[in-house]
RNA sequence: GCCCUCGUGGCGGAAUUGGUAGACGCGACGGAUUCAAAAUCCGUUUCUUUCAACGGAGUGUCGGUUCGAGUCCGACCGAGGGCACCA
């Protein structure tokens, strides 16, 4: 676009005028930003301080990146973000630890290896250095010393360990399950990487296939996970919302519904149901596909089984795109009704049944339940409503809706007349007095499948033995590490075809067996960084002094798109942690923050492509191709920047052109943090203008400011233009330490704004003037630091100040400022503002109220009416009633 | 379908516990400077009544509570996000 031809790159460039008055020279981002970043360097200041320092702690994360290679608009905001948060902190005194890693192992690598041929570690160390040398560039206060990768075997043995003592804790499971398997990448694929039921790479039909996968037992901890969330007080409230659904708590009923005639071993067929007040209204039985007793039945009965396989087949997302067709077949069986023996039920096995939840069995009450109702009316089956809205009648019917709501009971024997709440309470009373059902209560969270078919990830460090079965890698052998000599030629893991890493002794017996070749989900390895990164302890997972120091993160900051998986798996493994003495806290981060994503217009040209902002022209008429500038370009929707759509920005490019300073100060202003925000040109432009002002500023009057001492004047002394922007100084110090404890880094941003314009319309005419012009431009160079770290350093050596903005202490408000001795009050008429009146600020309300009254705008509207009530508001309002 | 969030100028957005709606920025317009431009500086900018006002209207729509509502309550409309056979 437009900005990179008029580039103030080039503008600097152009020979300056002569006579103007103040020849301040522009500011040159290129030429200070290393500088500063090398000063930090050398003066170490962003290392965090030891344990015993004194200071109180804070921990400030942000969601470490994967290493694509480059970094992306999204990463410049949520670092500047944090970068902020840990400046700040600094500044105020705290001893704060701000890391940075590389989330390291996962499948773009194994990409880049099948299409370009490098090998996953090569590719990865290699983006890890280009990313590193960018964010470096953005002069972000991290602690480099921590650095680690997850693919670095001295992070992944300690993940290896801990596996091993969640082994021993119980807390590790092997079991069989259904997973989605692409025959053609001969590999596991994750829910989302199913597309239309097809592998997002190969395009092949994905299979269910019944898999024996290694689990983490996240479901024992479900009803913590989701008691604990009352306590993440500064956690979004819509990510906690998000993960008690997720967690999907509910209680109801399990009871046994007798089979009329059993088949073998089965008696009775055991159900769930959280309508236990619906049991009159029940029509039929259902079982899912894969309930054991479908199982059996489907031994000797062909159709069944056919029924079964198609069930099968219709996967994952097929179901989504049909809409969810209830399918069903009849068993022949039937069940007894459990309040009544006579009452026979038949029994059906549907496809919408599903047999990882309750018990993989129903009573299905169409009434009352949309689902029982499709499938009810597709099979002819009775619908008998047993609630009605407290406003019908016993005549009332059910059509083609399902009546979910509240009401009375009818149709249900003993049970007329009640409530469903309260009808649901007597059942399940009498159901658990007469020992013929239990209480229970149910999750939708499942136990966390961590085995992958990969050869980039940590590999799981159990061999299998065929006389000792699954056999837990001895400590002294670990860390299991990835075997270099891999080859992607061929698809499926290479681990699985490595014969000299997958072929081993058992350690048990020393007989001939075979190492575990999956490796664990990369979520696991994001599961427990944060505390990885306290302390480096060579030896074990974590520094116990150290853990029990840092954690739990004071702030932790990224995208809302991880509110389930990964923040969920993180509040898992820090529980899992402290039962394997790992860790002293259950919950990893003691705030979140969730920032809103980088959007930018879309551009496309006559013939649909999708155009990169730079390849477009804005002009008054509409946008136009660049090269050729007749041919018209149509601007589509402001879209999350992404690849695919090509409506990026390259962070380099911002940073070469205006600075980091630039990209940063334009990130945290105009849009609140956790929204959107939008990438434009003006916006960049602003903050750049700013950035330059802002250096004028000071420049303009450094010369004359550098030999004045700030010493501190009480304000009762100060003449009133003095004292005015005395007074502006401390509100602006007041506000933005509000704002940026409340992370309100846009309001942050207007008020250092303000303050700007206030002092660049201050002339000072003597030296009492002066030192407060200077101790005012020095605090807005402090204020501003966090997010301008460059400029800040280079405002606070032009006005010769001594050390770095970065290791000064935050400036403190002087409260006495901050109280006006005068206010100036609304007066209204009727809830109309009328008038303005100035009261001194103790005024009390009679005081207020006469004054008011004497304000000739007042007596004008008050003439002649009376005045019913007068409302007065000391340093609010003054409101009569007429 | 269910759950959640949000509707404020031309635009992004401000507005403490209900108390002067539109801070700050962007854009636009006018002016200064300049041979001219860029850059910079000054001013105007919610709408509206032919200008103006200490005239009227105004925070998605309609209603309510209150001396007073962008803020609280109810209904509706619209936008965005999350979940989706969880019995």
């Amino acid at each position: 676009m437009r900005a990179i031809l008029k580039s103030p790159a080039k503008a600097r460039n152009r020979p300056r005028r002569k006579h103007r008055r103040h020849l301040v020279s522009r500011y040159d981002p290129s030429a200070s930003e290393s500088d500063w970043q090398s000063a930090w360097e050398t003066a170490d200041c962003f290392k965090a301080l030891g344990l015993d320092c004194g200071k109180p702690k804070y921990y400030v994360l942000e969601m470490f990146p994967y290493p694509s290679g480059r970094i992306h608009m999204g990463h410049v905001r949520n670092y500047a973000m944090g970068d902020v948060i840990a400046r700040f902190k600094m500044a105020q005194g705290y001893n704060v630890l701000h890391p940075m890693g590389w989330d390291a192992f996962g499948m773009p690598a194994e990409n880049a290896a099948i299409e370009k041929g490098t090998h996953p570690a090569t590719w990865t160390y290699e983006n890890i250095d280009a990313m590193r040398a960018q964010l470096k560039s953005l002069g972000l206060s991290f602690d480099w010393s921590r650095e680690f990768a997850t693919c670095d075997p001295s992070y992944y043995r300690h993940e290896q360990a801990m596996f091993l003592d969640f082994l021993e804790a119980g807390l590790v499971d092997r079991r069989e399950s259904i997973v989605n398997w692409d025959p053609v990448d001969h590999t596991v694929l994750a829910n989302e990487q199913v597309i239309d039921g097809k592998g997002w790479r190969s395009g092949a039909v994905v299979e269910q296939r019944a898999l024996t996968q290694w689990f983490l037992k996240i479901s024992d901890f479900s009803d913590e996970l989701l008691g604990a969330l009352d306590g993440l007080t500064r956690w979004p409230e819509k990510v906690r919302l998000m993960q008690a659904n997720w967690i999907g708590r509910s209680e109801g009923l399990a009871c046994k519904f007798e089979l009329a005639e059993p088949v073998g071993e089965f008696s009775n067929i055991q159900i769930y149901t959280t309508r236990p007040d619906t049991l009159y209204g029940a029509s039929f039985c259902a079982l899912s596909p894969d309930h054991p007793l479908t199982l059996k039945l489907a031994v000797t009965d062909t159709e069944l089984d056919d029924f079964r396989a198609m069930c099968a087949a219709r996967g994952t997302s097929e179901s989504d795109i049909e809409g969810g067709e209830k399918l069903g077949y009849d068993t022949g069986l039937f069940v007894r009704h459990p309040l009544d023996p006579d009452w026979l039920l038949p029994v059906y096995v549907a496809n919408f049944v599903l047999m990882g939840y309750g018990t993989g069995a129903i009573f299905a009450c169409p009434a009352h339940d949309q689902r029982d109702l499709d499938f009810a009316r597709k099979y002819d089956l009775p619908v008998r409503p047993v609630v009605r809205p407290a406003n019908a009648d016993s005549k009332f019917d059910i059509a083609d809706t399902a009546y979910t709501g509240d009401g009375i009971m009818f149709n249900s024997g003993d049970f007329n007349g009640l409530s469903p709440a309260a009808a649901r309470e007597q059942i399940i009373a009498q159901f658990v007095e007469q020992g013929r059902g239990t209480r229970q209560v149910n999750f939708r969270l499942r136990d966390w499948g961590i085995s992958r078919q990969r050869y980039w990830g940590c590999p799981i460090p159990v061999i299998h033995c065929p006389n000792c079965g699954a056999v837990p890698v001895p400590r002294a052998d670990l860390p299991v590490i990835l075997p270099e000599d891999v080859s992607f030629s061929t698809p499926g893991n290479p681990l699985d075809r490595h014969a000299t890493w997958k072929h081993t002794a058992c350690p048990k017996c020393g007989g001939e067996a075979v190492r575990e070749t999956d490796t664990f989900d990369t979520f696991v390895d994001s599961s427990w960084y944060y505390a990885r990164f306290t302390g480096l302890d060579p030896d074990a997972p974590t520094d116990r002094a150290a853990t029990d120091y840092w954690m739990s993160v004071d702030q932790y900051i990224g995208g809302i798109e991880h509110a389930i998986l990964h923040l969920l798996y993180a509040r898992f493994y820090a529980r899992a942690m402290h039962r394997t003495g790992h860790l002293g806290t259950d919950e990893p981060f003691a705030g979140l923050f969730t920032q809103g994503m980088v959007c930018h217009e879309t551009y496309r040209d006559a013939d649909g492509n999708w155009l990169l902002p730079e390849q477009v022209e804005r002009r008054e008429d509409g946008a136009f191709l660049k090269d050729t500038p007749d041919q018209r370009v149509e601007i589509g929707g402001i879209e999350k920047m992404s690849k695919s759509k090509k409506n990026v920005v390259d962070p380099d490019d911002i940073i070469a052109t205006y600075g980091a300073d630039t990209a940063r100060w334009f990130m945290l202003s105009d849009s609140p943090p956790e929204r959107d925000v939008q990438w434009t040109q003006e916006g960049v432009d602003g903050a750049w203008r700013f950035v330059q002002r802002v250096w004028r500023l000071i420049n303009t009057h450094a010369e004359n400011l550098t030999n004045i001492k700030t010493v501190h004047v009480h304000p009762d002394e100060m003449p009133a233009p003095t004292l005015e922007l005395y007074r502006t100084v401390h509100r602006s110090i007041h506000e933005v330490t509000r704002d940026l404890e409340a992370l309100s880094f846009n309001r942050a941003v207007a008020r250092i704004y303000n303050l700007a314009n206030e002092l660049s319309g201050f002339s000072p005419t003597d030296d009492a003037e002066r030192a407060i012009l200077k101790s005012g431009l020095l605090t807005l160079v402090q204020l501003f630091a966090p997010m301008m770290p460059h400029l800040a350093e280079s405002c606070w050596h032009a006005l010769g100040a001594d050390g770095l903005v970065a290791t000064a202490d935050w400036p403190q408000a002087d409260a006495s400022a901050l109280v006006e001795d005068s206010v100036t009050l609304p007066v209204q008429i009727n809830g109309k503002r009328r008038a303005e009146i100035i009261v001194p600020k103790s005024a009390d309300r009679a005081t207020i109220e006469e004054i008011a009254r004497a304000e000739p705008k007042v007596e004008k509207f008050l003439d002649g009416k009376s005045i019913k009530k007068c409302v007065v508001v000391p340093g609010r309002i003054v409101n009569f009633v007429v």
